[in-house]
RNA sequence: CAAGCAGAUCACCUUAUCGCCGUGCCUCAAAAUUACUUGAGACAAGGAGGAAAGUCCGGACACCAUAGUGCAGCAUAGCGGGUAACACCCGUCCGUCGUGAGACGAGGACAAGUGCAGCAGAAAGAAUGUACAGGUAAGGCUGUAGUGAAAUCAGGUAAACUCUAUGCGGUGCAACGCCAUGUAAACCAGCGCCAGAGGGUUGCACGCCCGAUGUUGGAGGGUAGGCGGUUUGAUCCUGAUAGUAAUAUCUGGACUAGAUAAAUGAUAAGGAGUCCGCCGUAGGUGGAACACAGAAUCCGGCUUAUGAUCUGCUUUUUAU
């Protein structure tokens, strides 16, 4: 399948997102956390994503686009794990939670662990 | 060569793989043809800054009679010019600093009124003392000496009150306009009622505006969402002319991000430049770091952050 994140697969909307940190779970892996909740969406779309850095623990826009995009990127490589093994739909979340910079590879295996353990939890026990 | 001063330019590049955003064009689907709309896919050319930042000034644009008048308040301040406008820019005089290239300046008025002034000094804005000389009817009446930046001189001081001149309505694109799902007792207009309670405003005053309850008609309002505003503009590049210059006018050319929980990216491999070490004529070779920072209605400035490169100039010493 392909390794695409368009503007369809974005979580948008503001109503969502409160529910989304009212109702939502959390699964962690420091620097990396992720909220998520069953949700019932548009036919065609599986997974609704957003993604957010602290401005507290980031004050330049630059830092905090540059770890917004390296988690966008890391979950857009590593979506397929979820969607090939569900029928569910859910919005996601995922936060910054570390106070330093970090490079890709370290986003990418926590993104990785994050996702695995998500459908070990959620999937496999329904 | 060293230490400085001023100005200008650039903002790493290339390739591969996987992505994001709007635009154009084509194909397919909704749907039976064309057009339109929506969705999916392929291709093409684009896609952050010199400060996008701080939000400190000045505008454009939009809305609001709660927009008016007066006072208060705030801003600016040699002179001349530029500009849509400015607190900006250019030229120039003066002052201060620096050996200098240059830099900086809250640089209107104390001949309206009020206030303030260390040390020294008899006396500091209130009056006059001492010594010598001169003078008078008489007298600090006059001159000199003495203290001090300043001793009656239209004294100094306005980053002291103040005065003068000029300017300033308020709120900001979350402005504002349109579409539209479900749903209340709300919204708008006319008529009536006539008590005008109460409420609104820019600090105050005046003024202005809204305004209880009834009835008739209209379809509107808040919330979530969508579209417009939203990128062709005091625009950019080139040349000519006028001007010391800021800048203006004209010729030719270009179209150059439009996101909205917020795109402009990720990874890998080379290369350039900078610094350091080694060999050294060019140059070669190994290593290190590669800045400040992310458009949000749009322009003109200012301020702050910051990596390089180039040009001109100054001073000291040496050499010719």
């Amino acid at each position: 399948m392909k390794e695409t994140l368009g503007i369809k697969e974005k979580l948008k909307s503001k109503t969502e997102i409160e529910l989304l940190f009212s109702e939502g779970k959390s699964i962690s892996r420091h620097p990396v956390r992720l909220i998520y909740r069953k949700a019932t969406l548009q036919k065609d779309i599986t997974i609704l994503t957003a993604v957010s850095v602290s401005k507290r623990n980031f004050k330049k826009a630059v830092d905090r686009n540059r770890i917004k995009r390296l988690l966008r990127e890391s979950y857009r490589k590593n979506k397929y794990l979820v969607l090939h093994n569900t029928t569910h739909q859910f919005t996601f979340m995922f936060l910054y939670t570390g106070k330093k910079i970090p490079d890709y590879e370290l986003i990418a295996s926590k993104m990785k662990e994050i996702i695995q353990k998500f459908i070990a939890k959620e999937i496999e026990a329904s």
